[in-house]
Parts: structure tokens; sequence; C-alpha cells
DNA sequence: ACATGATTCGTGCATATACACGCATGTTCG
DNA sequence: CGAACATGCGTGTATATGCACGAATCATGT
């Protein structure tokens, strides 16, 4: 593997690495990488406009607003109501619900795997990684 | 922002923020980040198939296959001759030597941004990411 | 009420990413 | 030599990502 100095396209290359490993997780169940962490997202964000998740998440309003539209025509997402004709305003569904209960072990055993590589410093990664995140112009 | 519990999502959050930044900071170049990232991974690695290469990345290798295609179609990577009529030995060309030092200021301030969110961190996260990249199956 | 600007969203476009498949070339063994 | 396998690529397909643009809705001031 060639050095990378640059920390972008480490990042980048470690990001690969770890969405291919977690891909391989969820082989077979229906969601992408991507997919299941919106999806559990937006459990645990609760009802919520497509765009206030999109900054929540981090995500251009764009791709979440086709994202979760395919979640959507899974059955796995569910629109609520809401006064603004404007905005969308989508919750997870009970299906979703059976879709995360259903991927969570696989996903868990990968995330157990991070463990095994990171032990306690894991902790220390997320925090360089908020860090990091704090570099929006 | 939703805080996060999985170093996937995490890592990936980052890596979009990072990318976002550097492609701001390239804005106007004709480069994109993976881009510049690959033509400089190419400079530094010298003459190179493209399976090698994409391996040396931790890229698939279709994806190489036609980012470089792109690079070369800009003339800032050529053909290199080779025994081997199946490989396509790729090598940077001199318009991609200028176009790396034309880009390398923008690149390097936004280099500079990351240490003053890091400071001496930066080994720490580097090390960090060389772990999580051992997460191959 | 209405005009103006702000907000929310969808779509068109382009690139990045990677899997599946097939083609061309090279290597090995009988 | 020739068949069978291995290697290196390109292309088709699909999703992820985000920018530019425009449509629909809402809020505000007159």
């Amino acid at each position: 593997m060639l050095p990378t100095v640059c920390a972008c396209t480490k990042l980048r290359r470690s990001a690969r690495a770890v969405t291919a490993f977690y891909d391989a997780a969820l082989e077979g169940s229906g969601l992408s990488t991507p997919q299941f962490s919106l999806l559990r997202l937006l459990d645990r964000s609760g009802p919520c406009s497509l765009t206030a998740f999109a900054e929540r998440t981090g995500h251009d309003r764009t791709t979440i607003s086709r994202t979760i539209g395919a979640l959507r025509e899974q059955g796995l997402v569910r629109a609520a109501e809401c006064g603004d004709q404007r905005a969308r305003i989508v919750e997870i569904a009970p299906a979703g619900k059976d879709a995360i209960a259903r991927c969570l072990p696989a996903w868990e055993a990968a995330e157990h795997r991070i463990d095994t590589l990171l032990g306690a410093d894991r902790q220390a990664l997320f925090a360089l990684l908020d860090r990091i995140e704090e570099i929006r112009p």
C-alpha cells in the first residue's frame, strides 16, 4: 500500500475499507451500508424533515432525498403529517424497525471487529474525527 | 449533528466533510479531489499497471480504470511500454506534473487547515486509521 | 390581498465507487 | 502443440454523492 501524507486521501481510503467490510456484513440483507446507517439514524432522530435530517447526518439534502425515497419504496420509512406543505416529514416505519433488528447482529459483529482493532483507542478516534468535522469553511 | 455510535458511519461522515473541504480548495483547477489524489499517488508510485495501482491505493480496479482513463484523456497520464500485452502500464505525463504543481498550493492550504485542527495528534489519527485499514476480511 | 423574498423539495447532470461479466493475453501441463 | 487455467482489462449496471436549477409553498411587509 502506498503511504499517504494527505489526511483527505487517508480518510477516504479508510472509509472505503470500512465500508467494504460493513457491506460484506450486510450481504443478503437487502440494505446497503449507507441505507442501514441512515435508517438507524432516522430511528434515533424521530420524525424529521429531509433538510433537517440532512443537516443532522452531514449529508447533502439531495442524497438524503433519494436514499430515503428508496427506503420509503421498500416500506421501511413512511411520511408523517405536517402543517407545512413544503416539508416532507419522514419517520421510521414498523418494517424499518424490523429491518434494523434483523441486520443488527451482523452490524454489531462488524462493530466488534473495529473494537478488536482499536480497543480503548476507539474513543480517541471518535474525538479526532469530531475535530476533523469542524473543518467546514 | 446526530451523534453516531458506529465507526463506519462516523468515518464516512468525516470523509465526506473533508472531501467537501478539499473539493472547495481545488475549485476551478479542473481536477476533483479523487483525481488530484490519484494523480499525485501515481507520481510517487512511478509506472504501474492498473491492477497494481488499485491495490496500492486501496481502490477497486475498475474505479482506477475509469479515473485514470479520464486523466489520460486530459493528457495528465500516459501509457508506458510493457512486455505483457494484457497490462496497461501508466505513468504521470509532464502535463500531469504541471497540474500537480499548479494545484499543490491550494491542496497544502487545506492540509494546513487539518494541521490547525489536529496539531500533533495528526500522527495519532494516521496510526489509528492504519489499524482501521487492517479490517479487510 | 398581493408582491417579494425565503424555505423546502425534486430532478438533471456529473463523478466516485464497486460488483458481475466477458474478452484478450499469458502460463502450465500433458 | 493444444487445452485448461490464470491474469489484466473494459464495460454494463447500480448506488452514493453533491452541485445547479427550477417548482411549490410559506412568511413578511405594504
